[in-house]
DNA sequence: CTGTTAGCGCGTTCAT
DNA sequence: ATGAACGCGCTAACAG
């Protein structure tokens, strides 16, 4: 009935190897079930020992002094700076259901700050949400010195790490034009924040597919808030109580075009008949809602995604899987329109205007 | 201009001392600033070639090295099941402004299978988040193998570890009796799946506090849903949509609270006027929205959730600082009745019924 | 007082 | 199947 030692430390190898009656190398060979490269090499009876002296002490390889030697830790780091959005929930999924099958650990770095921490704690591979000007000489001195690096940035050249652009401007410039069809009064909702990132393009789209249907860009039509769910839902609540209210909202984010659809609703406003409202990013919980929300986004970015991380942490040269980059590089994702019903197609019978 | 060597090597402690001409135990000194206990030990004109050489390398230690000698990872793990529910966002954020100053990093794990990993990995501190009954035994295991635990859990013991238990009894009951001063018709929204986890409680506070009165608890005003924030908003549709819909919905959590206004606002119904609305767990997006969500909840739960986890990870005994237990044992948390907008008093003169 | 030597603590892996 | 070296950073004990 003993079924551990209880001493309060944690077994190590060396424990089970005296407790076998083996050496720590057998040990080693029989728990990672690797040995030479043919045969097995180890003897059944004696792995059997092993192994019930790693059961009977809750033996647990320590990842550290593994990763010191080998230099892998089965881990990848997810470094998310807005993690209650849901593009970073989604990240997080499609990550998990690839990395669970090879063994490895997703770890998720909230914190915005993961220039000090990824100097220091590794991983086979990183993923970066965002990076800022100031961030960008950091981020080549860690792909230098052998963090491999996948990052998430438009305008952002491949040195040494992967890069994920996900063009916005000519998607969302297609979510303007498609609002365009029907609408003439058309506002927009986006982050205050957003002028130095990526969110920049997708306001500027905005500006632009507007002056080009020759439409005066309205600043009251602008609504900015503070990147939190319920800042979006006051900022849409506002543009739709003016006397002369947009007909249509165009929002930078789905997250945000969600708010408005809630903040349309509460004013009783029909989404979709009343008011159209159009997202970006295509994420999941926007088709699934209801009424589903139309949006524009790369297409089935999340699985590319996690399957580029993770073939960078598994160290694999692309083989048979198609669209896999050997070497580190730009990746593309083509956007498209989803036409969904909080902004259904418009004929010029259906149109606003 | 040779700001780094470039190899694609990480740099070793070895190579900054041999760049800087001493030897690695002055190097290692150097860095961390300590020598022994008193005075600096390490003259300034060598302190500075060590540090210099340092830079122009862009040394950084490693963590994993490091950890496997002095046992500390300056690290600590949050497994959180529901990486969506702001109950998590909530918890990450108080313990991500705890943990800056002490020079400790969060990682967060998303998956439910902490049991596989905290075996291996190190972390100064681990939070978990929910422990399902056959994953007690693991959790015993892993605080007699070392690792420090601060479990939230209701109805399990300290073995080893703390328990933070936030008793959702009681605190329920009295949401579901301050809607009893004004309604009779009361419906409950709660995830199908929080039958044998801690969520049991609050389901059976509901029915425990209509029983009491003398209410005959009815199916139809019971809006099981999947967990999603969506999930949350049909069911409270489904409910309010109803000939003889009810005067007040109780909701076993904040997040589906908040789905069950907007759900209520799109059907044109006026919360706090036509329908009272009640929470469960006090968190912040429900005190900022419009109508400010009543709700019960533990008080001060997050900051000081964050403080025994950073406590129990830097190994402090409690000193000054109040309310610190020394060793691992039970915490619980008192719950308050907050009542906002969303379900506010109702005396005879204003009861819907 | 300043700096070095030597060995620790892991799990892995090459010779034997 | 094993002994011993290895990779890393830390630190007690020592030498100048």
């Amino acid at each position: 009935m003993a079924k551990t030692s209880s001493t309060g430390v944690r077994p190590t190898i060396r424990m089970v190897a005296e407790l076998a009656g083996v050496s720590t190398a057998t040990v080693s060979y029989v728990l990672s079930g690797r040995r030479g490269d043919g045969g097995p090499g180890v003897s059944d009876p004696t792995a059997e020992k092993v192994k019930a002296a790693a059961e009977r002490l809750g033996y647990r390889p320590n990842q550290a002094a593994r990763a010191i030697r080998t230099g892998r830790t089965n881990t990848v780091i997810l470094s998310l700076t807005m993690l209650s959005d849901p593009w970073s929930l989604s990240v997080i999924e499609a990550v998990q259901k690839a990395a669970a099958p090879l063994g490895i650990t997703p770890m998720i770095l909230g914190d915005a700050d993961w220039v000090k921490v990824l100097g220091t704690h590794n991983a086979d591979a990183v993923f970066v949400d965002a990076v800022s000007k100031g961030q960008r000489d950091e981020l080549r001195k860690l792909a230098e010195h052998g963090t491999t690096l996948v990052v998430f940035d438009e305008g952002l050249d491949a040195e040494g790490f992967d890069v994920i652009r996900s063009i916005a401007g000519p998607g969302c410039r297609m979510a303007v034009e498609h609002l365009l069809h029907g609408h003439r009064k058309i506002a927009c909702l986006t982050p205050a924040t957003a002028q130095g990132t990526s969110g920049g393009a997708r306001y500027r789209a905005y500006s632009e597919a507007l002056a080009a249907a020759g439409i005066a860009e309205r600043e009251d039509y602008v609504g900015l808030f503070d990147g939190t769910s319920a800042g979006a839902y006051a900022a849409a609540t506002r543009v739709l109580s003016m006397p002369d209210r947009p007909t249509a909202i165009y929002a930078t984010t789905d997250f945000a075009a969600v708010s408005a659809i809630n903040a349309a609703q509460r004013l009783g406003l029909a989404v979709g008949a009343d008011v159209d409202i159009i997202g970006v990013g295509n994420t999941v919980e926007g088709e699934r809602m209801s009424p589903s929300l139309s949006t524009v986004g790369p297409v089935d970015f999340f699985d590319k995604l996690a399957r580029l991380l993770l073939r960078r942490a598994t160290g694999q040269t692309g083989d048979s899987a198609g669209g896999a980059p050997k070497e580190p590089g730009v990746l593309d994702f083509p956007w498209h329109l989803f036409v969904r019903e909080s902004a259904p197609h418009r004929s010029a019978a259906t149109r606003l205007y």
